[in-house]
DNA sequence: TTGTACGCGTTATCAA
DNA sequence: TTGATAACGCGTACAA
């Protein structure tokens, strides 16, 4: 079923076709009445191969990093049902943790031709080295862009670094003053580098010792490594009565480590986590997190987007307001 | 870039060009060595949009229903690893839970030109609704699929019912004789249908006493439900030593419902999953649960599927192995 | 208001 | 071994 077909079973030519299911004026209202009947009984669907080959489809691209990334799936929805309000098309495509998803974005321009790319997650490197290549307005969201030298690229996230040291700052508050950091990795994740850095500023106001050979660990963001960087950390003899992980899915598994070291949470080690997911909160003990706001990143990141496409205009970076939640898994020291 | 240009460039015409990126034969060493180099150089990417539109692709469909379920994220890198290994290119297209994946997969087969497709999920419903229309082999992976009368259609899934009667059993076993469950929707999901199923097998059996009404909630799969369904439970007065949860998401909700009305789990209460998510073995404590072999599954889906692309052949539906995993919260009553 | 005809980038057929 | 050329289904000048 072509819209060829349909032209011959409409007696119209395919022009006409065309104009009616892309609503464009000049067709008569009967033209378009019997066409759109047509178009309803045979089922008809748009080859969108051949549609994309001919033009830009004016469509928007999301490209996100990390399948199994908890955090993006609902901001993924969020994005889904913000540009349905729109005449805009949307891709979405899904990419492992570790592919190029600037180069991913590169080889996709051409046959998509979008009009703008949002980025969920993205690697500073990634985008220093191949970015250029992109000419579409593009937001980078969940990581921070504005250290990158990009007109057209805008990033829309959370302040890690001020966000981990506001976090820091609580626990000290709390009267604690021996860290240990399950973190990522410093050299090849931003996130890494940014918390940790928070964990440094904070650290170092309050005059708190910290021994980055021994009280760090940077490792992947999963259960198991924030387990078995925990294990090392507990094995290496190092004592600490608050322990922050750069993510919830590591603090979960330093959580087990813990109580298999016979370490009570939070009697015994404070457990702070970062990203704010839903999981948290029915845990026991619940955890005490950063909590990002996903649904307010996604929907800054597609107005942006939509505003640049449409006025133009340079890069633009925004922090989205996070906030600190002091649950189960911290306390007191000393009550 | 195009092979246009890729063709002037070297010389050649867009046939040749057009043989040496497929690997076709017939092509002079010369004309192979001097086209990959222009390849190279360009850093030509062939338009899948043409190449689609063109002839079909020999390609392989996934449908993945559920962007959040944490059964499928792992599930589809196996697929893809394993498809790798073939010369099949692989789409995989994700949508909602509640999308009809049957429709979705109907409009994307004219455009892919699929050879087959893998199912991640799937409703019975839409399936005995609109599966006729699709004419390529298929697999339906993670449900089962033996009840439905497509000759085209195999399925590959564990055996829902008998692996709940045997967690059933096994809570039994350990001395518990009232039960309450947090179960799917038993009208709208087949899992719902299914475990539920398992349950009175495995009650009739032993003659435990259970009413429908009072001890079963029906509800969807996320933490939140499992946790308002297990409110609802104990504020209905009926008591209950064990508590099987048709999905780990819903164990955790439960647990922490249980914690909240002062229910120590397993001392009060033993509380059984299904699923086996890495994350169960994180928890404190442990998650009981059934372990459904999400790999082997994955594989077998892609063996089936790649053998009736091949050999032809009608439909076959396998169970795969499932294992119990008593973990930490469950106990055995009276020790 | 409508239809004809061309081109998008690719693959496949055929003749050279 | 190669190249010219006809499709694939759609959008859109341009002509009518």
């Amino acid at each position: 079923m072509t819209i060829k077909d349909l032209a011959e079973k409409t007696g119209y030519g395919v022009a006409t076709v065309s104009r009616v299911l892309n609503n464009h004026p000049n067709v008569s209202r009967k033209a378009r009445e019997t066409i759109l009947k047509a178009v309803e009984e045979s089922g008809f669907q748009t080859n969108s191969n051949a549609q994309q080959l001919k033009a830009a489809a004016k469509s928007i691209l999301v490209v996100v990093k990390g399948t199994a990334n908890e955090m993006f799936g609902e901001m993924v929805e969020t994005i889904q049902s913000l540009v349905a309000q729109t005449h805009y098309p949307l891709y979405v495509d899904y990419m492992d943790e570790d592919s190029n998803e600037v180069l991913r974005a590169i080889q996709l321009c051409p046959e998509k031709k979008p009009l703008g790319i949002i980025f969920l997650g993205g690697n500073d490197r990634n985008f220093r080295r191949d970015f250029a290549r992109i000419e579409v307005p593009c937001v980078l969201v969940s990581s921070d862009g504005s250290g990158l030298p990009f007109d057209n690229l805008s990033s829309v996230t959370t302040d890690d670094r001020q966000a981990t040291r506001c976090a820091m700052d609580s626990l000290i508050a709390l009267g604690h003053r021996k860290f240990v950091i399950v973190g990522g990795d410093r050299e090849t994740t931003d996130i890494g580098r940014l918390r940790y850095a928070g964990c440094l500023d904070s650290f170092r106001k309050h005059g708190i010792d910290f021994d980055e050979q021994l009280d760090y660990a940077g490792v992947r963001f999963s259960y198991q490594d924030g387990y078995d960087a925990t294990q090392r950390l507990i094995a290496s003899g190092r004592e600490f009565t608050a322990l922050f992980a750069a993510a919830d899915v590591m603090a979960i598994g330093a959580i087990r480590a813990l109580h298999n070291n016979g370490l009570r949470v939070p009697q015994d080690v404070s457990v702070m986590g970062f990203d704010g997911l839903p999981l948290g909160s029915f845990l026991v003990p619940q955890l005490s997190t950063v909590i990002q706001s996903r649904q307010e990143m996604a929907r800054r990141g597609v107005e942006i987007l939509i505003d640049r496409i449409e006025n133009g205009g340079g890069a633009c970076h925004e922090y989205i307001q996070y906030s600190l939640a002091q649950r189960e898994s911290t306390r007191r020291l000393g009550e």
